[in-house]
DNA sequence: CTATATGCAAAAGCTTTGCATATTC
DNA sequence: GAATATGCAAAGCTTTTGCATATAG
């Protein structure tokens, strides 16, 4: 399931504990957590840990492709651990929780015919709204 | 087509030189622009003009619902005037170029039978890459 | 041993805020 | 004349950067 660190690895990627760190508070499903966040929890095992790291690392493993970031009105950006499934978010406007949502592969939004040569390499879909729970 | 200016007075807003400048510089077919590209336009009028009222107006017109507010990896928020033709958005990540994009309408995405009691406000669909002029 | 990751502190965007003054209705 | 928009400057947040030191491979 977690194969990151193992991916990782295998690209002889430079570890410390520091980026082991964060490798381990990106772990889990549906994980959408802010560099602040991962920073907290990084520091909870590695007090001195520096903000500079934290952020060189995530944005080490976006620009490798394999961390996700998603970007949400407002808030801080959201570093996203699940790059193996395609997937797409849902965003709660009360609570702030996201959720990873999966379309079914009809349902994915095709390229249109109104841009002829348009090469496309993310495509990303938000839904935005109130969550059950928030919604009473 | 319907002019946001008049949608404006209709609801009374309070008229001023400076509101009124932003309102024109958001006029157009696909119009993103930043506060700051905003606030260029506003000064080549009212040289004065802050910053703060700038950013007062859009948030207030995006409260309103009158414009719509695009966000995008690392750059800076773009502002649309267009919010009568629902629609999405192409992004050329070479280029910083942003383009509305129609889907047909059993194109758009649907919200997943995964949440039930979700109560969708907003969908955002952004196709990210290279556009035809950038691919060369 | 050498390349490079780290920590620190400072700076760099972008956006918001407080307050006195000016302006719209 | 009363409510509120404006300008200014300062502060707030998130993210990036430069540099000396530490460390992984």
């Amino acid at each position: 399931m977690d194969d990151l660190l193992q991916r990782l690895e295998r690209r002889d990627w430079r570890l410390t504990p520091q980026r082991r760190a964060v490798v381990d508070a990106l772990r889990g499903e549906n994980v959408h957590l802010s560099a602040d966040e991962v920073l907290d929890r990084v520091r909870d095992e590695l007090p001195e840990t520096s903000r500079a790291t934290v952020y060189n690392t995530l944005n080490e493993l976006v620009e490798m492709g394999e961390v996700g970031e998603l970007h949400v009105a407002g808030r801080s950006r959201k570093y996203d651990p699940n790059v193996t499934d395609r997937h797409h978010h849902a965003l709660c406007e009360s609570c702030g929780m996201v959720q990873d949502i999966q379309l079914r592969s009809d349902d994915e939004p095709q390229v249109p015919a109104s841009m002829p040569g348009f090469e496309l390499r993310r495509l990303d879909v938000l839904f935005s709204g109130i969550c059950a729970s928030c919604a009473n």
